[in-house]
DNA sequence: GCCCGGTCGATTTTT
DNA sequence: TCGACCGGGC
């Protein structure tokens, strides 16, 4: 986020949204145009002139990064007040009401949060007790649908199958899910809004209690709001419709975790009083790089409209390279940094990929030339087992109804109580309508009817007496050397040092740095307590902490860099397939999502540029023929420089080798592909009887499997070439394009 | 429990 | 191609 000097003046732009005193407000800040800091002066000013308590503004983000910046940054002006605003993410401010006003969910105000591998545990709970296959319903696609309702405002009763006999089932699943839920004292993370917008329509005493006390309410980053997340701010605003929502359309990527790009495109319709204020001067790029991309995102037809501009000067051009394999980008991009070395430090430069698997040949290269890099996404901290075993044991203690933490830690580290055992409790607690806790805590009662050996039973009384023993020690010893005696009573460290494997070493180490993670919080919250650090870490990412003073190049996916800048950023992949991904072929409004991911990544850049496409991609195992992006012709030349010439115009035409014209100041490879195939998108099957070319992404029809898509294509232009493609809902065939007799469709 | 081999799938991800 | 995951066998 740029952070420009809080001594120079707002522009008359920002001046004008930071005085709008009463009524809705949609500030639609571009890239880079400064709107953290507009929010922030905002939110002083109602405090500090405008007469407004700080408990009666509520501010919402979508990241703790976000909340946490803001935050301080207000507290810089407005010191320990700005400890009574109500500013938080949306997921964590849902949480404090939920906790508060539990009992009127049947919920009680301890209950557990469930994160995705939670979620998707009891997804497969349910599927078994369903006797319903885990290969036609797969979990994942079942949690998808789930979350996709619940980011909907969708309720497992009103799930729609239209007839669909699959999404029929998907709803039964998703109410026994829900019933689940309830009965383990969990909410996942679409609860925590679904179920603040169930807790208002149950109560309208709450509600209106709420709306009277939230005078004026802020929403950073509207464009990323889902359908759940608009009812509740429109709810919560109704009473003094004094909402002020920040974001930019052309910067909504999130489509596919249930972002609603109509909620800032519409919000005009829903407040008709609204006034519009556009940010559009920029201080974070070149005008080179902004007319580049200012370019690219006009080709979106359904946008608010919005130019970018600077008095940062025009800069260098846009540096494109276009090269032979993607081998070739990748020491590309490596000798680049190198140049710019004396420059920039390593931590100012940037690359961003479309998808995370272009990230290894990216990293060998690194390697190779010895330079340090860091990389965001992949394993997360909080997803590690040794991390998720603690947090089980944790949340165990607080909320022991919550059956899967339960399970999890119940053999863990091996106590001998196995498949068998679990399956019988199990059975037991269905029949008598207990929880597994309630069976286990009493084993030997007859009641249960359990017909296990005295060794088996010796066993889980004593995993219920280390539970009880643990829940007492929590009151007894102080929290930061909980954990320490946590991981000892369990046996969870010793079992790790007996395995004597570098692993085992580095997950001691894990646990270590989880030890820290708990000092570090009980150092800011004095008042912390074991249930508040659980909320705390249920809820936050890895992404919360990416500090910028490390001197290591940043990898990560152009999805992560959002809200992010590097004075030297590396766009790379940048071909059809790819970016814009195949995957988005079919639907304009996908493509358009595409464009905006491509606008997001270019707007990062400071000062230089660097946009990459190859000609061949190692992709699965095998070597896909790329052409260069769509978006690449929207960029005017007059701001490019091209770095190489090979390629770049070879759009619809077959490529023209060349051989590299330019090269770096490193060595460039020297082996080549002896010859260079035909182009796969030139590919005019003589088996093929359509006149559309044979490609990724093509639609073809085959005489038994119906329609399709194209989405792989494997040997080229030759007898053996072989395609593969998907035939409707995840029907995926690999078949000879020489005998599959295919007609292209469209 | 644990290891091995076969199979399947592969866009993006916060909370 | 490569990793995750599952089921079978010990």
């Amino acid at each position: 986020m740029t952070i420009h000097d809080p001594r120079m003046q707002l522009n008359p732009k920002q001046q004008e949204a930071v005085e709008h005193r009463d009524g809705p407000l949609l500030i639609l800040a571009g890239a880079g145009s400064g709107k953290t800091r507009v929010l922030v002066e905002r939110i002083v000013r109602l405090m500090q002139t405008g007469g407004v308590n700080p408990w009666n503004i509520m501010a919402v983000t979508f990241t703790n990064k976000a909340a946490k910046e803001m935050k301080e940054r207000v507290a810089q002006s407005m010191g320990q007040r700005a400890n009574d605003l109500w500013m938080a993410t949306f997921h964590s401010f849902c949480l404090r009401l939920l906790r508060r006003h539990a009992e009127v969910l049947n919920y009680h105000t301890h209950f557990t949060i469930y994160d995705d591998l939670d979620q998707r545990s009891l997804i497969k709970k349910i599927l078994k007790d369903m006797q319903l296959s885990d290969t036609v319903y797969k979990p994942a696609s079942i949690q998808y649908h789930i979350n996709k309702a619940k980011n909907d405002g969708i309720k497992a009763e009103d799930f729609p199958s239209g007839g669909d006999f699959f999404l029929k089932k998907v709803g039964a699943i998703f109410a026994e899910y829900q019933k689940h839920l309830i009965l383990n004292q969990a909410m996942d993370f679409g609860d925590l809004i679904v179920n603040a917008l169930h807790l208002f329509g149950k109560s309208p005493e709450i509600l209106s209690k709420y709306q009277n006390q939230f005078q004026h309410i802020l929403v950073d980053e509207y464009q990323d709001t889902n359908k759940s997340q608009y009812a509740l701010i429109r709810l919560l605003a109704d009473k003094w419709k004094n909402v002020c929502v920040v974001g930019d359309d052309d910067q909504s990527i999130y489509k596919f975790r249930g972002a609603e790009i109509r909620n800032i495109l519409d919000f005009q319709r829903d407040y008709p009083q609204a006034k519009v204020i556009r940010l559009e001067q920029n201080y974070r790029s070149t005008q080179n790089i902004l007319n580049a991309s200012n370019a690219v995102i006009r080709g979106n037809t359904e946008r608010m409209g919005k130019e970018l501009w600077t008095q940062n000067g025009q800069g260098e051009c846009i540096r494109m390279f276009g090269g032979q394999t993607d081998h070739d980008e990748a020491e590309f991009v490596c000798s680049s940094i190198m140049s710019h070395r004396e420059k920039y430090r390593l931590g100012d430069m940037a690359i961003f990929y479309r998808t995370n698997a272009q990230s290894r040949i990216l990293e060998d290269s690194l390697r190779k030339h010895k330079i340090p890099y860091r990389i965001f996404g992949g394993i997360k901290f909080y997803d590690r087992a040794e991390i998720k075993d603690m947090m089980s044991y944790l949340k165990t203690l607080v909320n022991p109804s919550n059956t899967i933490s339960l399970k999890r830690i119940l053999n863990t580290p091996a106590r001998g109580i196995g498949k068998t055992t679990v399956e019988r409790i199990d059975a037991a607690a269905d029949r008598e309508s207990a929880c597994f806790w309630d069976v286990i805590s009493s084993v030997s009662d007859p009641r249960w009817a359990l017909e296990l050996n005295t060794g088996t039973m010796t066993k889980i009384e004593d995993f219920v007496k280390l539970i009880a023993r643990l829940n007492q020690a929590r009151q007894e010893i102080p929290l930061d050397d909980f954990l320490t005696f946590l991981y000892e009573q369990t046996g969870y460290w010793q079992m790790l040092t007996a395995e004597k494997t570098i692993e085992a070493q580095s997950r001691q180490e894990n646990l270590t740095e989880f030890t820290n993670v708990l000092d570090d919080y009980l150092h800011e919250n004095e008042e912390g307590t074991l249930e508040s650090f659980l909320d705390q870490i249920s809820l936050a990412s890895d992404t919360d902490k990416m500090d910028d003073n490390t001197d290591f190049v940043n990898l990560m996916t152009v999805h992560l860099a959002k809200g992010l800048e590097y004075p030297v950023v590396f766009l790379v992949g940048l071909e059809e397939g790819l970016f814009p991904h195949v995957r988005s072929f079919d639907k304009p409004e996908d493509i358009q999502e595409e464009r905006r991911l491509c606008y997001v990544g270019m707007t990062r850049a400071k000062e230089l540029l660097h946009i990459s496409f190859v000609n061949e991609r190692k992709l699965f195992g095998s070597t896909q023929y790329q052409i260069a992006s769509r978006f690449l012709d929207e960029i005017p030349e007059k701001h490019v420089t091209m770095m190489h010439d090979f390629g770049y115009q070879a759009r619809g035409a077959a490529p023209v080798h060349k051989g590299p014209s330019w090269s770096s100041t490193a060595s460039y490879p020297q082996t080549r592909k002896q010859s260079i195939p035909k182009h796969e998108t030139q590919i005019d099957y003589q088996y093929s009887q359509a006149e559309q070319p044979c490609r990724q992404g093509s639609r073809v029809r085959h005489a038994v499997f119906g329609e399709g898509k194209i989405i792989l294509i494997e040997g080229g232009n030759s007898d053996q070439a072989k395609v593969t493609i998907e035939f409707g809902r995840g029907i995926r065939k690999k078949l000879s394009l020489k005998h599959a007799n295919l007609v292209f469709v469209r």
